[in-house]
DNA sequence: GCGATCAGTT
DNA sequence: CACAACTGATCGC
C-alpha cells in the first residue's frame, strides 16, 4: 500500500492521489487513476465543501479517468472541476492561492502508466525542479526509456525527485511474465474450454477494479465472445471496450461478480445466478487472475496454474515487476527490501541499480512503498550514494537508448546497447517468440491435489482435459532462462509434475510489443493462435460463432483492428483536431546556471506529419517573461487554467539528429476548456493508457509534441 | 445514518 | 509476498 501522503516536497501546494488532511488545502489536485486507494478523501464532505467555496480548485487527470470517475454519482459533484489533460502534452497550470492571490506556475505532463484505463504518471516542471510521480504503473521493459518526454536534448531529463510506486520493487518479485504472455495463457485456456460446446463457460474471477479491460477485450476479440459484466455504463463512451462487454448472461465468458461468488461456484452457479442454458447444465471453469512471479532462480515460465478440479490461477499483474522497473525504465528507482542491497543483492542487480540511478541521476528518490523490515530513512540512505549529491558532477551525457522503432536517433549504437544490455541480469532477448506452436490442449494442466470438491456434472469433462493434457504436455516449451538464445529455444518442458502449463513466451525484445498484443493480424498472433487444431481433439468445432443466440449480440464483434481504442459516439465532439491544437514545444533554458541541463532541448517533428499540417496546428505563443524557470522545461501548454509556455528549440552541438525540422515560429492556441471527453480522443487515450503504450501510431498529438519553436513564446492566461 | 478505521477475506 | 475491494465490527459525529 502506498505510503504517499499526497504532497511532494518540491510542490507542496498540489496534491496527488490523496485528498484528505493536509491535502484539503491544495491549490490543485491530480488523480493518476481510478482506483480507490488513490482516491482517499475524494468524495468526502470536507472536500466537497471546500470545492463549493472555491472558484479555482480543479482536479487534473486523463480524459479516460475523468470519464470513469464521473460515471459514479458519488463523484458527480466534481463535474465542473475536472480538467482532462492530454497525455504526453506538457500543460501549464497556474497554482493560485485564493486567499493571498499568490501564484505559481507549474507544467505537468501526463505519461501513460499502463496500469489501468486512464492511468498516468505525472511529470512536473516548475521553479523547484522537475519531479516525476509514477502512481501505479506497469510498463514493459524499455517503455519508460522510450518516453521522449522524459528526455530532453537526447538524454534523460534532469529530475529532481522521483516518487515511485515500489509495489513489486523487490528482487523476490524479480520476474512477472509480460502482459502478452499472461494474456496468451488465459486466451488459450479459455479457448480450449469454450470451444467444447456452447454449454462450456468460463468465469473470470476478477476483482472489482479497472485494469482487466484489456483482458476482456482481447478475449472477446480473439474468440468472438463477449464478456458478461455487471456494469458497463462507465464505458459508454469507449466503444472499443463497450463492444466486447455485455450484460446478457447468455455468453460463455463471465466476469460478473457477487459477494457469494465463490460459494455459488461450488454449486456450479455463476455469480450472475445462471446454472444452465436451455435447460442444459453449464460446464464451468474459473480462472482467477492473480500476480504470480518468478524468482531469479526459479524460472517457471508457465502462466496458468491449475488449482482445483475446475479452477485455475492465471498470471496477471497491474504493476511492474522488479526487473521491469529496473530494466524498463530510465526513471524508476528501486527500493530493495533487504537491509543492505549491496550486501544481499546479487552482484548483477547491484550493478543494475547503480547504472539505473546513475542514468537518471535524480537528486532524490521517494519510494511510495516502504518494504517491511526497513524504514524510509534506511532505504534512502541506501539509495543516496547513487543519487546526484554524491556523484561527481553534472549529469553526464547519455544517449536515449533505443527509441521508438519508427524513429531512430543516430547516436552511438554501442552506447545504446550498453545502456540496456548491460543491465540485463539474464539475456532476455528473443526467446523463440514465434517458434512456439501453442495448442489449446497445452493449456492444460497437471494433476492437482484432488482436495477440491468435484463440481457437479463435470467429472467427465475434467478427465477429458487431463488426458488430453498429458498427451500433449511434451509439446511444451519451457522458456526458461538461459544465457543463450539457442539453448532456450530447444528446451522442452518434460516434467509432468510442474504445476504449470502454458509456456511463458519470452517476448522481451527491446521493441514495444504493441502490435503483438493488440493487432489481430500480426504475425505472432497468427502463427501462435491460428494454428490451433482444436476441433479434432475436442471433437468439436471451435468456431467463434458457435454462439449465436437470439439476442444477436453475441457474435460479431466488430473487428476494430487495433484494439483497445475507444471509439466514441459522434456527438459532442470538438474532436480530435481541436485538441491537437494545443501543443507546444521545447523551451529555452533561461536559467543560466542550469543551462548545461538543457543544452540540447530539441524536438523533432514526426516524419509522417506534413509540414503544412504542422504549421497549421502548431503555433507558438509570444514569450513574455514567465515566472517559470525550471531548469529543463521543454514544452508546455495551457489547460483551461493555464497558458502556454515558451519553448525554444536549441540545436545543440549534437548533430547526431538527422531530421531536425526547420525552426519556424508558431502560435499556439490555448488549450480548450475541460469538457466531456470526445470519442476520438478517448479512443486514442485509452489505447495508450490501458496498456502503457505511448507511441501509438496515431497522428493525433504526437507530432505536435515534437514540433519545435525556435524562440521562446509566452502564453496567454485564460482565466 | 454516515464516515473513518481496522481486521479479516478473497 | 501483495493486489484492490469488500465485509463486518467499532467508534465518533
Amino acid at each position: 500500500m502506498s505510503s504517499f501522503q499526497g504532497q511532494m516536497a518540491e510542490y507542496p501546494t498540489i496534491s496527488i492521489d490523496r485528498f484528505d488532511r493536509e491535502n484539503l488545502r491544495a491549490r490543485a489536485y491530480f488523480l493518476s487513476h481510478c482506483h480507490k486507494d488513490h482516491m482517499k478523501g475524494l468524495r468526502a464532505p470536507t472536500l466537497k465543501r471546500r470545492l463549493e467555496c472555491s472558484l479555482k480548485v480543479q482536479l487534473y487527470c486523463s480524459a479516460v479517468t475523468k470519464e470513469l470517475l464521473l460515471t459514479s454519482p458519488k463523484y458527480r459533484f466534481w463535474e465542473k472541476r475536472i480538467v482532462a489533460i492530454e497525455i504526453e502534452t506538457p500543460t501549464q497550470i497556474s497554482l493560485i492561492d485564493e486567499a493571498s492571490g499568490e501564484k505559481e506556475e507549474i507544467v505537468v505532463t501526463l505519461l501513460p502508466a499502463g496500469h489501468c484505463p486512464g492511468s498516468v504518471m505525472f511529470l512536473f516542471q516548475g521553479n523547484n525542479g522537475t519531479v516525476l510521480y509514477t502512481g501505479d504503473f506497469r510498463l514493459a521493459k524499455g517503455e519508460a526509456a522510450r518516453m521522449e518526454l522524459l528526455h530532453s536534448g537526447g538524454r534523460v531529463r534532469d529530475i529532481q525527485s522521483v516518487y515511485l510506486d515500489t509495489t513489486f520493487c523487490d528482487p523476490r518479485f524479480y520476474q512477472i511474465p509480460s502482459r502478452e504472455e499472461c494474456l496468451r495463457g488465459i486466451l488459450e485456456l479459455v479457448r480450449s474450454w469454450i470451444t467444447r460446446s456452447p454449454y462450456h463457460v468460463v468465469w473470470l474471477n476478477c476483482k472489482a477494479a479497472y485494469g482487466y479491460e484489456y483482458l476482456f477485450t482481447n478475449l472477446s476479440e480473439e474468440l468472438g465472445v463477449q464478456v458478461h459484466v455487471d456494469k458497463l455504463d462507465m464505458f459508454r463512451n469507449m466503444p472499443d471496450i463497450l463492444h466486447h462487454l455485455t450484460t446478457q448472461r447468455s455468453t460463455q465468458i463471465h466476469a460478473c461478480r457477487h459477494p457469494k461468488a465463490e460459494e455459488y461456484y461450488q454449486w456450479n452457479k455463476l455469480p450472475c445466478g445462471i446454472t444452465s442454458k436451455n435447460k442444459i447444465p453449464l460446464h464451468t471453469i474459473s480462472i482467477k487472475p492473480s500476480t504470480m512471479w518468478f524468482g531469479e532462480r526459479s524460472r517457471k515460465t508457465n502462466v496458468i496454474v491449475r488449482t482445483g478440479e475446475s479452477s485455475y490461477r492465471a498470471c496477471f499483474s497491474f504493476h511492474s515487476s522488479y526487473s521491469e522497473m529496473i530494466l524498463g525504465s530510465s526513471t524508476h528507482c528501486t527500493v530493495p527490501s533487504h537491509k543492505d542491497p549491496h550486501e544481499r543483492l546479487p552482484e548483477v542487480l547491484q550493478r543494475v541499480i547503480k547504472d539505473f540511478l546513475s542514468y537518471i541521476c535524480p537528486v532524490n528518490v521517494y519510494p511510495n512503498v516502504i518494504p517491511v523490515g526497513t524504514t524510509l530513512d534506511k532505504v534512502q540512505e541506501t539509495l543516496k550514494p547513487l543519487c546526484r549529491s554524491s556523484q561527481n558532477t553534472e549529469p553526464k551525457y547519455k544517449p536515449l537508448g533505443k527509441l521508438k522503432k519508427s524513429r531512430r536517433i543516430h547516436l552511438d549504437s554501442e552506447e545504446e546497447d550498453d545502456l540496456f544490455d548491460d543491465l540485463l541480469p539474464v539475456p532476455l532477448k528473443h526467446k523463440l517468440p514465434y517458434q512456439l506452436t501453442l495448442h489449446p490442449e497445452l493449456v492444460l494442466l497437471t494433476a492437482v491435489p484432488q482436495n477440491q470438491p468435484e463440481k457437479l456434472g463435470q467429472s467427465t469433462e475434467c478427465s477429458e482435459v487431463e488426458s488430453v493434457q498429458s498427451s500433449l504436455l511434451a509439446n511444451f516449451i519451457d522458456c526458461e532462462e538461459s544465457n543463450s538464445e539457442s539453448e532456450e529455444e530447444s528446451e522442452i518442458l518434460a516434467s509432468l509434475q510442474d504445476p504449470v502449463m502454458l509456456p511463458q513466451q519470452k517476448t522481451d525484445t527491446d521493441v514495444p510489443q504493441w502490435e503483438v498484443f493488440f493487432k489481430r493480424n500480426d504475425n505472432v498472433t497468427d502463427e501462435g493462435l491460428e494454428n490451433f487444431p482444436s476441433s479434432t481433439e475436442m471433437g468439436r468445432s471451435q468456431s467463434p460463432k458457435l454462439f449465436s443466440d437470439s439476442d444477436g449480440e453475441s457474435t460479431h464483434i466488430s473487428s476494430q483492428n487495433s484494439s483497445q481504442s475507444t471509439h466514441i459516439t459522434e456527438q459532442g465532439s470538438q474532436g480530435w483536431d481541436s485538441q491537437a491544437d494545443t501543443v507546444l514545444l521545447s523551451s529555452e533554458d533561461r536559467n543560466g546556471d542550469t543551462a548545461f541541463l538543457n543544452q540540447s532541448a530539441h524536438k523533432k517533428v514526426k516524419d509522417s506529419i506534413p509540414a503544412s499540417k504542422m504549421e497549421k496546428d502548431v503555433l507558438c505563443l509570444k514569450d513574455t517573461s514567465s515566472d517559470v524557470q525550471s531548469r529543463d522545461q521543454d514544452i508546455s501548454i495551457a489547460p483551461s487554467v493555464g497558458k502556454q509556455i515558451p519553448e525554444e528549440k536549441r540545436l545543440p552541438n549534437h548533430s547526431t539528429y538527422t531530421d531536425s525540422q526547420s525552426s519556424s515560429d508558431f502560435e499556439i492556441p490555448s488549450t480548450p476548456e475541460a469538457e466531456l471527453p470526445k470519442q476520438e480522443h478517448l479512443q486514442y487515450l485509452y489505447e495508450k493508457l490501458a496498456t502503457g503504450q505511448h507511441n501509438a501510431s496515431f497522428s493525433g498529438t504526437t507530432f505536435l509534441q515534437e514540433a519545435i519553436c525556435t524562440r521562446t513564446t509566452k502564453g496567454h492566461f485564460t482565466d
